[in-house]
DNA sequence: GCTTGACCCTCACGTTACGTGAGGCCGTAC
DNA sequence: GTACGGCCTCACGTAACGTGAGGGTCAAGC
C-alpha cells in the first residue's frame, strides 16, 4: 500500500484541473491536503480519493455545495457513493448516445434527406443527474411542489393563508421550544401533527411516514436546516424530532 | 417544411434551458430571434438550428465567446461544423466510458481487490475537446509555445530579446503598411522572412508553409487578429498578406 | 369591454467557480 | 550566495447565468 504524498502542482498535472482549483476546494473544504511547516499542501491517498470524488460528482454536474454536503453525510459511505455515481455516469453516457444520433440526424436534414422538428432538435440537453436527484431528494418537499405549481389552482389569498399558517407553526414551533418542553412533548407531537396537516392540506398528500422522512431531511439537509434554524437556531432538529415522535 | 414560430418560453422547455439563458444568448448574438411589435421574441427555424448548434458547443465545454467566433465565420459550413461536433461528442462519450471503467475500478479497491495509483485515480478528468481543439489551433503558434514553456533554457536577456524582437517587426509592420505599401511589396515580403525566422530562431522551426498556415489564421482568429491590430488597425490582414507573398 | 393569470419584456444586483496577476517565501541545484 | 521553478496568500476580475423587481402583453372567460 503506497502512501505517497504529491505537491498542489503535481495533483494538478495528474488530474487535469488548476492549481487555483485546488486552492478552491481547499477553501471549501471539499479536499484539505495536509500542511508542512512552511505552508506548502501535501496530497496524500485520503486527499487524493476525496478529490476523485469530488471530480466524479463534478463532472456530474453537481454544484461545489451539494458535492460537499454529500460527502460530508455523517452515515458518508464511500462505496455507495461510487455505485451512484456510476450509475449517473452510465445516464450520461447515454444521454451523450442520444446527442450523437441528433447530430446524424441533423446531418441527414442538412443533405436533404430528412427533416427535424425543433423538438427533435434540440432534446437532450436537459440537465444532467444533479436535476434529476434534486427532483428526486425535492420530490417530497414544499419547495418541489412549489416549483411544481401546485399552488396554481389556489387564489391569492389561498397562497396567503398557506404561507401564513406555515409561518404560524413554524413560530409555535420556536416557541414551544424556547420554552424548554421537550422535542417529543405532547404539544411538540401535537404541533408536529399540525404542521402535517398543514402540508397535507396545502401541497400534497402527507402519510405520517413521509413526514418522518421529512423530518430526517430537515436535519441532514442544510438547506431545510437553514430554513428552520433561521426561525430560532436549533430548531430543525427539534421539528425533526418532534415530528418522529408523531409518527411513531 | 414547417416554418414554425416559438415562444421563448416554448424553446426554453423544450431545450430544457432557462429563459434567461435564451435572453443572454440573445444579449451575446449567439441566438438573435425575430422580434414582434411588443418586442416579444419569436424563435423561427434558423434560430432553432442556431440554437442547436449553440447548445452541442456548450455540451462540449466551449466557452460562448468562442462558439460565437465559430459560427460567425464568414466560410460558415453548417455541415462541417456538425461533422466536426459529431467527432467531439463521439471522444466525450469515450471518455466517461474511461471513467466508468475508474469507477469500476475504485469500487474494486475500496473492496481490497486491487490498488490505484494516485494516476488512475485522477485520470480523465481532463479538460474536454475545447481543450483539444485549442492545442490543435494553437499548436503552431507563438502563443502555444509560451505555454509549452520552450523558453525554459533562455536566459532573461533572451526572454526580452525575443519579445523585443517580436514588438520590432510588428512596429515595421505598421510603419511599412503607413507609408502605403502594398502587402506583397519587397519591403513587405521581406518583413514577413524576417518574422518567419524570428519565429524559427526563438520559438519553433517554422517552414514558409507553416508560416503561411500561421498568416491564415492571423485573419481568421479574433485572438490573433486583436494582436496585430492594436499596433495599427488593419494590420494582420496586411501581415497575412506580406506572409502568403512570402510563401509564394 | 373588463378581469384574470400566464407569459413576456428590461433592468440590475448577486452567485458560482474559478482565472489572473501581484508580491513574496521555499526548495533545490550549481 | 545565486538562480529558477514552485509554492503561498491576497484580491480583483470574468463568464455564465440566477433571481427578483416593476411593468407590459396576450388570450380566455365573463
Amino acid at each position: 500500500m503506497s502512501d505517497m504524498e504529491y505537491s498542489i502542482g503535481e495533483v494538478a498535472k495528474i488530474a487535469g484541473v488548476s492549481v487555483r482549483t485546488l486552492h478552491h476546494y481547499d477553501e471549501k473544504g471539499l479536499v484539505v491536503p495536509q500542511r508542512s511547516a512552511t505552508g506548502y499542501r501535501h496530497y496524500d491517498s485520503a486527499a487524493i480519493d476525496m478529490l476523485q470524488q469530488v471530480l466524479f460528482f463534478r463532472e456530474l454536474g453537481f454544484p461545489l455545495a451539494d458535492i460537499g454536503e454529500i460527502l460530508a453525510q455523517p452515515d458518508f459511505d464511500r462505496i455507495g457513493v461510487l455505485r451512484r455515481q456510476r450509475e449517473y455516469l452510465v445516464g450520461k453516457s447515454a444521454r451523450l448516445s442520444q446527442l450523437i444520433d441528433t447530430i446524424d440526424r441533423a446531418i441527414e436534414e442538412t443533405q436533404g434527406e430528412r427533416t427535424m422538428s425543433a423538438d427533435e432538435k434540440l432534446k437532450g440537453f436537459d440537465q444532467g443527474p444533479h436535476a434529476a436527484e434534486a427532483k428526486e431528494r425535492w420530490g417530497d418537499t414544499e419547495a418541489y411542489a412549489h416549483s411544481q405549481k401546485r399552488l396554481s389552482g389556489y387564489s391569492k389569498e389561498d397562497v396567503e393563508a398557506a404561507k401564513q399558517e406555515a409561518e404560524d407553526i413554524a413560530a409555535r414551533f420556536g416557541e414551544l421550544m424556547r420554552s424548554g418542553a421537550s422535542s417529543d412533548s405532547p404539544q411538540a407531537v401535537q404541533l408536529a401533527e399540525a404542521h402535517r396537516l398543514h402540508i397535507d392540506r396545502w401541497w400534497y398528500p402527507c402519510s405520517k411516514q413521509m413526514h418522518a422522512n421529512l423530518g430526517d431531511l430537515y436535519v441532514q439537509d442544510q438547506r431545510f436546516t437553514d430554513y428552520w434554524d433561521k426561525h430560532e437556531p436549533g430548531l430543525a432538529r427539534f421539528v425533526s424530532e418532534a415530528i418522529t415522535a408523531n409518527a411513531a
